[in-house]
DNA sequence: TTCCATGCAAAGTGTTTGCAATAAT
DNA sequence: ATTATTGCAAACACTTTGCATGGAA
């Protein structure tokens, strides 16, 4: 079992006011790919003063510590997904803009290949399965 | 040899209007991934009248028309790549935003194991190389 | 005429920042 | 006492829109 982002944040000793700990337990569980607004708004559910900047203080420090990834679809406001640790594709809507994680099975990544790097170093690979979810399908 | 983006467009009969034609051939050429504003300042220098927002309503027409592909980096505004019907993947710098283009060899797409599916139907995948250039390798 | 593209400026999103007040160490 | 975090509002970056003008069909 995955320890959840709260559990790891409390690990690394980051400190933990209200509001920091309200946003990771917003972004806590599986599929959670909410924007900047979306966090704020659940997060004032249960903390009704915590303001904006604070919220988008906090996912960046969750992104620059690792434990959340931004997610910049094409149209729309950033998305923050707190599986950090589980190496996951993302499916996108493109309807909807609905985000499920895709987890990586036995399937080789994609590479580069020598010829075609041009000096690069790649550190990391981002997949995106573009497509219609079945919401979606369902009322054309 | 592929067709360029400017043939294309007169061959889909698409109105050209000077301003329409200039952002067509700021947008020619290879590894070619410029923010609307890049475009805007180089359109500009071959015609100093054309306005932002001709840029903008061009740009996203030529994406809607399918000759130019949007890409939306995780910080800094959305680039524009011609390079719409070779499929190909990116290699993105993380340090200085540069972006390549990786033609797909043989190498298979990744694809979603059925039970992960969800429902959803898959048209198209995106891969993203991140990684640092040879530019900012060499400046630490 | 009728329609569409353009320029301009204003408005709209989404995000960051400056700063004084507050809370934690 | 010192340092870090918060809330607020203003600033900022990027993009879209409304509308009057002008050109093309």
């Amino acid at each position: 079992m995955e320890t959840d982002l709260l559990t790891r944040l409390r690990d690394r000793s980051w400190r933990l006011s209200p509001q920091r700990r309200v946003v990771a337990e917003v972004l806590a569980g599986e599929h959670v790919h909410l924007s900047a607004e979306q966090v704020h708004a659940r997060a004032r559910e249960r903390l009704p003063e915590i303001s904006r900047a604070t919220v988008y203080n906090t996912l960046n420090e969750l992104v620059a510590l690792g434990e959340v990834i931004e997610i910049a679809p094409t149209g729309g406001p950033r998305r923050y997904d707190p599986n950090a640790h589980a190496a996951h594709d993302h499916l996108v809507c493109d309807v909807c803009h609905a985000i499920r994680d895709v987890p990586r099975r036995g399937v080789p990544r994609p590479v580069v290949a020598d010829e075609d790097l041009a000096g690069y170093r790649v550190t990391d690979v981002d997949v995106v399965f573009r497509g219609v979810c079945p919401d979606c399908a369902a009322r054309p």
